[in-house]
DNA sequence: TAGTTGTTCTGTGCCAACTAGAACAAGCAG
DNA sequence: CTGCTTGTTCTAGTTGGCACAGAACAACTA
C-alpha cells in the first residue's frame, strides 16, 4: 500500500495518485476487496490536502475501479473474470518497440493516445 | 495539413497541436522537408493565439521533430533510417487488446504511461 | 451510543494556459 | 538594397484548474 507523490511533478497530485491505484488494481496488486486507505489517514501520510485524494477518490469510483461507503472507506470493484494479461503483453511490447528505437516518451504516448482517440470516434 | 483543434477539450490547445504534428510526422504523413504552415496563419486558421501555436512549434523543435528558422517558417526534420512499423504495429495490437476488454481509454493510457515511467527510472 | 469515513459547502491562493499588442532580428525574393 | 515574411522576445491581462483550509453533515461500523 506504498503510494508516492511528487509534489514537484508537472503531473497533477490527484492525477498521479489516481494513476498509481488504478495501475496497481489492474495489475491484482490490490485484489478486489482491498481497503485502502481512509482519505485523512492517506492525504496525512502523502502530506497532501484531504480533498485530493478525496478527488482521486472519487475519480477512480467514476471509473468503476472501487466503491466508495461511507463509513467503510475506499474498496477495490471485483471486476469479472476479464484477464488483462494480453493487455500487459501489448505494453511491454510497445514500450520495448518504442525503447528500441529511441522514441521519446511523449512521442510514445502521443501515438497511443491519438490511437485511442481514433478508435473512440468510431 | 488540416488539424483540428477542440476548445472545449481538457487537452491543452498547444499540446493538441504538438501530438497531431507530430503523429503525422512519425506516421510519414508530413515527409522529412516539409514545411509547417507559417505560425500566424495557422494561428489565423485555427482561430488561436499567435503565441500558442509557437509554444506548440517550440515544443516540437526540443522534442526533434521540427527545425524553426525565421523568414523560413517550421520544416520537419529528417530523423535517419528508423522503421516505425514496430511501434505502430504495437500500439495497434495494444488499442485491440484493451478494446476487447473494455479497458477504459484513461486506464490504457495510464498502463503505458507507468511503463514508460518505469522504464525511464532505469 | 460513539467513532469512523465519505459528502458537501465556502473561501482562498497559486500557477499554467490562453489571449493580446508590440517591437525586434534573421532570412527570402524582388 | 528594399520590402516582405517569419520566428523571437517582452509585457500584461484574464480565465480556469489545482491544491489547500476549515467546517458541518450523513451514513456506516463497532
Amino acid at each position: 500500500m506504498l503510494f508516492r507523490i511528487d509534489p514537484s511533478s508537472v503531473e497533477p497530485l490527484f492525477q498521479q495518485l489516481v494513476d498509481q491505484v488504478r495501475v496497481a488494481a489492474l495489475r491484482g496488486d490490490l485484489p478486489p476487496g482491498t481497503r485502502l486507505p481512509a482519505a485523512r489517514a492517506l492525504a496525512a501520510s502523502l502530506e497532501i490536502n484531504l480533498h485530493t485524494v478525496l478527488h482521486a477518490y472519487q475519480v477512480l469510483r467514476d471509473e468503476g475501479v472501487v466503491e466508495l461507503r461511507r463509513g467503510r472507506g475506499a474498496v477495490v470493484v471485483d471486476r469479472g473474470t476479464a484477464d488483462l494479461a494480453p493487455v500487459h503483453d501489448a505494453v511491454a511490447g510497445l514500450v520495448a518497440a518504442a525503447r528500441a528505437l529511441g522514441l521519446a516518451p511523449g512521442a510514445t504516448l502521443g501515438l497511443v493516445k491519438d490511437a485511442l482517440a481514433t478508435e473512440e470516434a468510431r
